[in-house]
DNA sequence: CTGAGGACTTGATCCAAATCAATAATTGAC
DNA sequence: GTCAATTATTGATTTGGATCAAGTCCTCAG
């Protein structure tokens, strides 16, 4: 593996506080790869074969059921996905597709385990990191569950615009037609859903997003720490 | 804190292994406590003070939101519940409440961090617990994103049959009102679903559950092991 | 035993969102 | 640059589920 992807995963809180000696084993073990667009690079059912990490482009998780299907969530640089999956060595509960070109590192799950058993750094980082996605799936259900499909896009802009660090204007980072389905609603409704919320001062065109007035959103979407802070 | 509670707590997978001296330490440090119906334990929002064990009884986790509510769990002995707020330090997601009479232990948030960072046996059973209450939490939004309110409806009563070691005779372990607010729907429509699936030949009487025709239940439900099997 | 309050059911109505259908706008391939 | 394919929008219609409104049943305190 090239040794200049090394620092920037280094950096990551899991992998931050190991051992070096561990840590260079799990690179040795690992690979990276890039992938074109649209690839399924995991099929949910499939048994664990390995923990990746995200460090270019971008990745979709994603779940079906009986020809549905559903966008789980968007993994962005420089991040891991399905660690739960890998540590608990069960299949993955969901699947995962690049959205654009993406850079991956694949650690075979078998690795990443024996390490998780011989070094307790990276395991303490490990809890961090699944209590972290424990976390923000309980979010992403109350969100689900006690709001509407408007009050969802609206605070889901609200919580674009705080990665915006605040500006007024900012770009939608993913196509309409996956916002949707992560929002657990049609594109049609999408369209409609945004239409309507020109009443409270906020533009849509194509991914450019305007919020005229902050103040109207939020009354409309009464964002809380604890749904849409994700640090929390 | 009595001593004759002290085995069940150490036969739970979260305390199995770890150092006898550990164990004694976050013993001494919790004590039991039992509580009436309808305490509310946890309020979402709060700081972490404490990992709840339950040793007799049934909690509810529930959340609210805008004058809303949806239960999101029920956690029955023994078991404990928000280990992820406890280890992370930060606050409670859900609330929690007593729904029958209930015993329960109480041991202090700081304790259990203290241990979790001298036993590493307890921190690998950490990330063990955790990896499976993420798992699970997955499964419910797949639960609620892919399925239908008839279709949820279904596949929890063949869960709970499957609790049931397979019986065609079975009781709702928990009241309607609940029941529906869990599935994600209203009293009134958990009604009317329980009467459609009289066609699937399953009745309901009271908190009786009688299925019929698994075959048919099971056509419509289409149970998958990646949402369904609680153990996966 | 009895009455009150809560849980459950049933029916009528309303509403949010899905589906169906038809363009319009983008994007990508050549 | 053009055309095909995909994505986005808009309108019409249907449907699943919520809400409103009674009424019944059950539970439990007194």
């Amino acid at each position: 593996m090239p040794i200049k992807t090394f620092p920037e995963i280094r950096a990551l809180p899991l992998f931050h506080n190991m051992a070096d000696e561990h840590f260079e084993a799990l690179m040795r073990a690992g690979y990276v790869q890039t992938f074109p667009p649209q690839v399924e690079l995991i099929s949910e059912g499939d048994p664990s074969d390995f923990l990746h990490i995200v460090l270019d482009g971008t990745i979709e998780l994603f779940a079906g059921w009986n020809d549905r299907e559903t966008t789980m969530a968007m993994v962005r640089p420089v991040s891991t996905f399905i660690l739960a999956a890998t540590i608990r060595d069960a299949p993955y509960l969901m699947s995962a597709r690049t959205v654009e070109k993406a850079r991956i590192v694949m650690i075979p799950s078998e690795d990443v385990r024996t390490v998780f058993n011989l070094d307790n750094e990276f395991a303490r980082a490990v809890v961090t990191e699944l209590a972290q996605c424990y976390r923000s799936v309980v979010k992403s259900a109350k969100d689900i569950k006690l709001r509407t499909s408007l009050e969802r896009l609206a605070n889901y802009l609200l919580r674009q615009q705080s990665y915006a660090a605040g500006q007024a204007r900012f770009e939608l980072p993913i196509e309409k037609r996956k916002l949707a389905s992560f929002l657990g609603m049609t594109p049609e409704n999408l369209s409609r859903a945004i239409k309507s919320l020109q009443d409270y001062g906020v533009t849509i065109d194509g991914t450019n997003v305007h919020i005229g007035d902050p103040a109207d959103l939020i009354h409309l979407a009464k964002p809380t720490p604890l749904i849409d802070d994700p640090r929390h």
